[in-house]
DNA sequence: ATGACTGATGGAATCAGA
């Protein structure tokens, strides 16, 4: 099973270029991210025409994810993150697809920081956290997979001293995300590829890309019974580079 | 330190992204 996540940034805009890309590599499954888009304007028949069945979570304007699976329907388990029924931001769903439990989530940025936008992600990060703790010991596999909005590690920037005190790279983030690793979670990419510079997004600004001066935020964390099935984790690196691009690149896995 | 680029909204200019 071939399991994939892409923040696209506008699912309307990007919506050839996904169709392009589904085409070509047919995952299993789809994590998207940013839809940008009202429930009412998903291009659900376009998505079926191309063999996938949908759930989806919109929101006007701004965030918004989905999750696509070929040749079905995602049994939908679930959306919203738990723990806080103030939060009306559409940025987690889950499904179950042929025995694996897929959770599609849209970190928040958080800068601003600090101030409310930070706050705001990290007591995000402490909601995820504790679903984490009910899914890690689930006998099935489980992949959480999405935009954490988080750069693990030094060698997950392009230069690491310039985003010191940015959200996405400030001490608590990656402590946040340092605590749920504990939990348990395998990161996939980083598992298969311990040393390598690996980026899935890249600005628009200043030619990012051809500076190859990226970002590593899209993640898949996978349970001990999902990580026992990983066979590949990589970049569809070059979908960045074609026209009217997504600033992200999609990211899958292999499972067994 | 700044601004550059893109999408959505709404029909110009602003917000948000990371």
């Amino acid at each position: 099973m071939r399991i994939a996540t892409f923040n696209i940034n506008g699912m309307n805009a990007r919506l050839p270029a996904l169709l392009q890309w589904l085409d070509e590599t047919k995952p299993d499954v789809v994590c998207l991210q940013e839809l940008k888009t009202p429930h009412e304007k998903f291009p659900e028949e376009a998505l079926k025409d191309a063999g996938y069945g949908a759930i989806w979570h919109g929101q006007k304007s701004w965030n918004g994810v989905a999750i696509l699976a070929r040749g079905t329907q995602p049994v939908e388990m679930g959306r919203g993150l738990p723990g806080d029924p103030e939060d009306v931001q559409s940025r987690y769903i889950e499904c179950m697809v042929d025995g694996v439990m897929i959770c599609c989530l849209y970190l928040p940025n958080g800068n601003p920081a600090p101030g409310p936008k930070f706050d705001y992600k990290l007591k995000w990060f402490d909601r995820l956290i504790a679903r984490g703790t009910e899914l890690i010991g689930k006998k099935e596999p489980v992949v959480m997979a999405g935009d954490y909005n988080v750069m693990p590690t030094d060698i997950d920037v392009y230069k690491p001293e310039r985003w010191l005190t940015d959200a996405l790279f400030r001490p608590e983030t990656r402590a946040a995300f340092h605590k749920l690793l504990e939990q348990g979670w395998t990161d996939a990419i980083r598992h298969l590829h311990p040393d390598e510079v690996i980026y899935t997004f890249w600005d628009y600004f200043r030619d990012a890309f051809g500076r190859n001066a990226g970002l590593r935020i899209d993640h898949f964390l996978l349970n001990a019974p999902a990580a026992r099935r990983l066979l590949a984790a990589e970049v569809d690196r070059e979908v960045r580079g074609r026209e009217k691009p997504s600033d992200h690149a999609p990211v899958w896995i292999e499972l067994k």
